[in-house]
DNA sequence: GTCTATAATTTGATAGAC
DNA sequence: GTCTATCAAATTATAGAC
């Protein structure tokens, strides 16, 4: 089975608030860099009204995860819309990534989370697993009938997200723009001999 | 200029201890994963006394960043030992990532800090960026005369921290595994048609 | 929902004895 | 080099008033 949107737990308007600004924390400088003190300030409330709206700083993490994975899907749209090619959807993807780091100037939050896997506590690195499941999905349906399909939609999902760090770490951006024609060029040649 | 080797700062054994118990720890949570208590308790002593080989905490940042970074070219080897051909070159890099995640059970260690490059100490992250220009150094001069190898080579590095990521969180180390064929043949046709 | 107040723990860091 | 002792600050979290 492959997972599907969480359904929206329709977040209070402050609760929202607080959401997004744990997620550009945790995207800066990952879950520990998140705390009830900082988000209070960022959204103009008490670290305890923080508490109110979610008590335990794990379940925080996961909500924020599980509305970024939401929010990055939608982005992408839907992946087998007919009207658009096999290389439209690859180069919609990439923009995917290109569109966190470029206008949000942070990056992906899997990305960041992802890396600290092993040290977050389990409810969030679920989280963080299924938003590359659900990521992986949708690209293995981009990529349409093809034999390897979900082999080749984690290797361009894996490449996406290095670039980005490395993007990050030597502050060069353009590698993400340029490492579009890489993967659509991958994708054609798989297609050609599968 | 391609920065070399920082020159061993020939380090006390205890120092080589805590940098040791240090890099385990960086790798797998991050830089905020790093405790003077936690590191006390891995090298018997205490927190006061890991403070006398390193006072503060971005600089045992930096000195572990350092260490890994020539541990890691270390372990690649020549990049231009004429004995080994270009492919063998891109699987020694492949390896060195496999080796990481595999036998040390824990992600590289600039996968980990680069994502999380905008929250760092300035001296932690310039050492990681070090990390992946003398990489990408080495990876350049391996894939030998080719025009935009620098480019290709940073391709290659992105892709092999990418998928680390990716087979942490998905708990698939195959991954890395998987991605070597990809790499030997991307390079395989770049040097075909450049 | 938001506040004040507070608890219990952890953190990086320093002073000074041995 | 390592220790004890200590510090100021930050952390997650809870109790109870409004």
């Amino acid at each position: 089975m492959i997972p599907g949107p969480m359904g929206k737990q329709d977040y209070s308007e402050k609760a929202l608030e607080i959401l997004e600004a744990a997620e550009v924390r945790m995207r800066r400088g990952g879950f520990d860099a998140v705390s009830y003190r900082d988000l209070a300030a960022d959204v103009g409330i008490k670290s305890s009204s923080v508490h109110y709206h979610f008590p335990q700083k794990s379940e925080l993490g996961r909500a924020v995860v599980e509305r970024y994975t939401d929010n990055f899907l939608s982005f992408l749209g839907a992946p087998d819309a007919p009207k658009n090619s096999v290389e439209d959807r690859v180069r919609r993807l990439c923009q995917g990534y290109q569109h966190a780091l470029t206008h949000d100037k942070v990056p992906c939050l899997c990305c960041v989370l992802g890396a600290e896997s092993l040290d977050l506590p389990p409810v969030v690195s679920e989280a963080v697993s299924n938003f590359f499941v659900r990521l992986i999905g949708w690209t293995s349906t981009a990529l349409g009938d093809l034999s390897g399909a979900e082999d080749l939609a984690k290797h361009l999902i894996s490449t996406l997200q290095g670039t980005m760090v490395t993007a990050l770490a030597l502050k060069q951006p353009q590698l993400l723009i340029d490492a579009e024609p890489y993967l659509v060029r991958l994708v054609r040649q798989e297609r050609r001999s599968p």
